[in-house]
DNA sequence: CTGTTAGCGCTTTCAA
DNA sequence: TTGAAAGCGCTAACAG
């Protein structure tokens, strides 16, 4: 029982000496009147300020009009792109985007998103760290669409950074690089595990020797951390699990006077900071924002009951610069 | 009229064999009714899996229980600390967070804002493009709150760069430096306008030259495309808008073979991408988190009809690093 | 402490 | 093409 905002659909009609009925129809389907009626309509409308109020139209039509995205960490510089792909689709299809940070932890994500399925139409969840289980009891109660979470039966987008991967061990053994080390990112998430995959296995296929060291949250300082245990592997080059990673990586030879990259070879993946580093990295691209975009339009089309095919997967490349050469 | 996506209050309480009024009230005010009925109520409202309507609550109550936070970017390093602690915020009183990206418009900004009013029970503003005007305008019709905007009466936090790039340039000047250039940043930003202020005053005040060149946005390749400009004026130091543009005149030093600190040095701002940076920058730390905090809290306090203090100055330091030392 | 009764502002049959 | 009326699910006086 509070005050209205600003005039209701009663006062333009009222002013307009229509029916509510008549003033609703020229807002959400002025097709259904004539022009003139829906032209007159408007201008008292506008005249007095009238704005659709959209909580009572989401009660009337059971439709939130509003669509939530929920990701693991903002500050990573990896989510803001896709955010904003996310952002942008939404905004296009007439959505607004409720937005969720669990801070990488499941229970909260958990919390979050139970919290946002009763407002919302539709959930997009990135880099979920939710059990599959979990994942399901809320697909179960609302749309959902993830992003780099493979379950089947669900609506998924997946940046297939392993063929990227995959393409950064080729490199490296064509520079001449025997051994070579992964520096692996958060434990659950999907993405660690397919990049972790796509080392070992292009590795075994060209006759490489892999190692692996665990950096379990993906931050500058973690990479800056591992410095001691990926020299201490033997390898000469290494692949980090994202950019951020190698960008601690970096700093920290760099300290230690091991010159990159003709002392050491290091590739990261995602390609959001690559390009403005010195020496500029040697990534996968990863295209976030399409994959943002991606998950938006699924999950809109999923709403009008259209049926695309519930598992898109992106394209990534080896981006060539200055971090990669022949081993000492 | 679509299906209810759950059980409604009115099944809880005909199972329950009470009125829907009670229902309501053991969710919402619990302790006006024994403990005993809640516990029933409660518990027969889990075993139908009863969540309350979101929306029905808002219509009838007439708040959203959903705030808004607009940015001119989110892909700015800058934005998502900001954007981070306004969510911890919201979330901690009980509010879902509405994200907008204004994309640096003044128009999509106004856009977003006027659709947002009538579904939000207030609005973050950060560092708004808008005139004062429409800001005022906004402002009449739904609490709004202003980051880094300095609007007389409206309820505002500031980040209060200026004294710390007034520690800057005192610092630049013991060190001997006599010319120093001010690289600015979007024409319409208040954050922009205070730095420049900041160091034109220091400079005057010291008895130091100052040139400016202008970046218009804050980007990497801005700063990179600005180093022409900044080495044709002479001077022997420069204070970039932010740590982004200072990114980009360091990498372009860098390739031109100016080595920094020692043949020119440079300050950002910010303090968002500084300390991962080599050599580590020199910069004026900005608290973006603290900000985005205060700016929800400031709003939901004001929406609990609390006298807040409507204008919060958060201060900044100096951080010195590895990028400034004496003129060569 | 609990129930009854009106709405919140909008959409949507159903008639006219 | 337009209007009248009945809700959407919930909250909030007002009684009892």
């Amino acid at each position: 029982m509070t005050q209205q905002r600003g005039p209701t659909i009663s006062q333009v009609a009222a002013a307009a000496n229509v029916s509510k009925s008549t003033v609703s129809r020229a807002f959400s389907r002025p097709e259904m009147i004539t022009a003139e009626t829906v032209a007159h309509v408007m201008e008292v409308a506008a005249r007095l300020g009238y704005v659709p109020n959209h909580t009572a139209r989401a009660l009337s039509t059971g439709r939130a009009g509003t669509v939530a995205i929920v990701v693991p960490d903002i500050a990573n510089p990896f989510f803001p792109p896709l955010i904003r792909g996310a952002q942008a689709a939404a905004d296009q299809a007439g959505f607004s985007l409720l937005l969720g940070d669990s801070d990488e932890d499941p229970t909260r994500e958990d919390v979050l998103v139970g919290k946002f399925a009763p407002q919302t139409d539709g959930i997009v969840l990135v880099s979920s760290r939710m059990t599959e289980e979990q994942i399901r009891t809320h697909a179960a109660r609302r749309p959902l669409v993830l992003v780099n979470r493979d379950v089947s039966g669900l609506p998924r987008v997946l940046i297939d950074t392993a063929t990227g991967i995959a393409a950064a061990v080729e490199h490296l053994a064509e520079l001449g690089h025997r051994h070579l080390v992964y520096v692996s990112g958060p434990a659950s998430s999907w993405s660690n595990s397919e990049r972790r995959r796509a080392v070992r296995a292009a590795g075994r296929r060209l006759g490489l020797q892999v190692s692996a060291v665990a950096a379990r949250r993906s931050t500058y300082d973690a990479g800056v951390q591992q410095v001691d245990a990926i020299l201490g592997s033997g390898a000469s080059a290494a692949i980090a699990f994202d950019d951020l990673l190698a960008q601690g990586i970096l700093a920290a030879l760099a300290t230690r006077g091991i010159a990159v990259p003709h002392q050491f070879s290091v590739i990261g993946c995602d390609d959001v900071l690559a390009a403005t580093m010195s020496p500029p990295l040697t990534t996968v691209s990863a295209h976030g924002g399409d994959a943002g975009r991606a998950a938006v339009d699924l999950l809109v089309s999923s709403l009008d009951g259209r049926h695309d095919d519930p598992r898109r997967v992106l394209e990534t490349s080896l981006v060539l610069r200055a971090t990669t050469a022949p081993p000492p």
